[in-house]
DNA sequence: CGGGAAGTTGAAGAGCGTCAAAAGTAGTGG
DNA sequence: CCACTACTTTTGACGCTCTTCAACTTCCCG
């Protein structure tokens, strides 16, 4: 059942309630509750507010696209519930993880006029929706609204260069320690559990996100196991026994 | 001859001589020739007075280091001339370049205080140097110069996710075809020759950026030849004799 | 012309991929 | 409530690509 949804949200399949806009309600994003992560942090109440013009929320199930590399890009997102993973392909279906998109996480301002990647939900997840042209104007507008953008665009550079370390250089282990340290961390950061880290995506995203297949993950995360670095719990859980450990491996040392 | 410069020129050991500032001659922005190129390509005039009053000059000798991973971040550079690799490294030695940098790019907005990468010169290499805290306080008063920044950093997101899909995905022939294609194109871009492609990093410095080894680029380099895809012409140039063909296994196909 | 670094080539081996099958998990319907 | 189905995950056996180690060649620059 991998593809109940074979539209993508931005096609011209799009159910009308998927996309809802939410500017006559007052005040949607006063109201959020993981505003202080997004784009929409530390805002003034005056470009709260033209924001909040502009904004709908979209709702993704498990497996449904986003949009795809190449769809003209007409939308930028902010997630404020679930997982997105955003990835690129190869014509022989080849695929590349390029980021797992978390509550806070901002997609979609390319830089020509299409995406360059396509974007699918993990798990059912929630997104704030601006239509891109708009949210360009209030850019020039409000600078620090830009300026806060800016950052978050060199957060996730230096966060591409260090998966373009693992990708290169490290082995799979090292690969599998880093990637479970990464999401502990993310989880951390926004407040939720970061122990038994909660890991919402199948082997096979996890595979493609770090340049392995399958069944390396599978067979990686039994080796852990065994050697008692992690233990798998259920519902998607993985506990850090020994996180030194896994630093170390996660590091190269 | 690899260390000659064993001092990166923002450590302790820098030479007068590799920094000049040129605020006081008369707008030495305004006689550059690669301008248009880089961050300063379409500032006003006033905003260009006072990017000219911030600005020194740096310049490189091949391999030597600009600054390491970890060091505080003091300042911004603009590539003007000659080919710069950024790089991370992992404890026990192994190289990942995150990228060559050639005129017109920018390097050192890190998003903490500290440089997440190292930056080593190529071959023989001239900067723009601008103070952060400076530079930063000219991006507040000149948004347009921010939204200029913008772009570029998002347009570095998506190379890098580009070369994520390489590193995670592709085989070393099509990592090394991908290569030359990029090479290719930006110099083009930048008004250099696109076809006899020049060349101007070691083996070693192209597998630490392809994620392969030294001897396995080489191997690939006389496939290629050996296939008439390319060759291999004296002063470090490649001719891309069937670029069709490379274009075609650069995308996998 | 000589010495040292960079590049090329060869042989052997390791790590991860591929193919295949078994075990586990979840959703569906009688 | 349990059986049925479909998918995900795990495990196994084998093969291939790329790495490793080593020797040789070419290219610079003094």
């Amino acid at each position: 059942m991998k593809h109940r949804f074979l539209e993508s949200v931005e096609g011209q399949g799009l159910a009308p309630a998927l996309r809802r806009p939410e500017g006559g309600l007052p005040s949607p994003c006063s109201a959020c509750a993981v505003r202080h992560l997004t784009i929409c942090g530390g805002l003034t109440l005056d470009e709260m507010q033209h924001l909040a013009a502009i904004v709908s929320s979209v709702e993704l199930y498990p497996g449904q696209s986003l949009f795809q590399e190449g769809d003209p890009a007409a939308h930028a997102y902010s997630v404020t519930a679930g997982t997105v993973k955003i990835y690129k392909l190869l014509p022989d279906g080849r695929c590349q993880v390029t980021g797992f998109l978390f509550p806070g996480d901002f997609l979609g301002l390319a830089d020509n006029d299409s995406y360059a990647y396509g974007a699918e939900a993990v798990n059912h997840a929630v997104l704030c929706s601006y239509p891109r042209r708009k949210f360009e104007a209030l850019l020039e507008r409000f600078p620090d609204m830009e300026r806060r953008l800016l950052n978050m665009a060199n957060h996730e550079l230096a966060v591409a260069q260090e998966q373009m370390l693992l990708l290169g250089r490290k082995t799979a282990k090292e690969r599998v320690a880093s990637f479970l340290l990464m999401l502990s961390q993310g989880a951390a950061r926004r407040g939720q559990r970061e122990d038994p880290v909660f890991v919402p995506m199948s082997r096979s995203d996890i595979g493609d996100y770090l340049g392995l297949t399958t069944e390396t993950v599978s067979r990686t995360f039994t080796q852990l196991r065994k050697a008692k670095l992690i233990s798998l719990e259920p519902g998607g859980r993985i506990a850090l026994a020994d996180k030194d450990a896994l630093v170390q491996l996660a590091e190269g040392a």
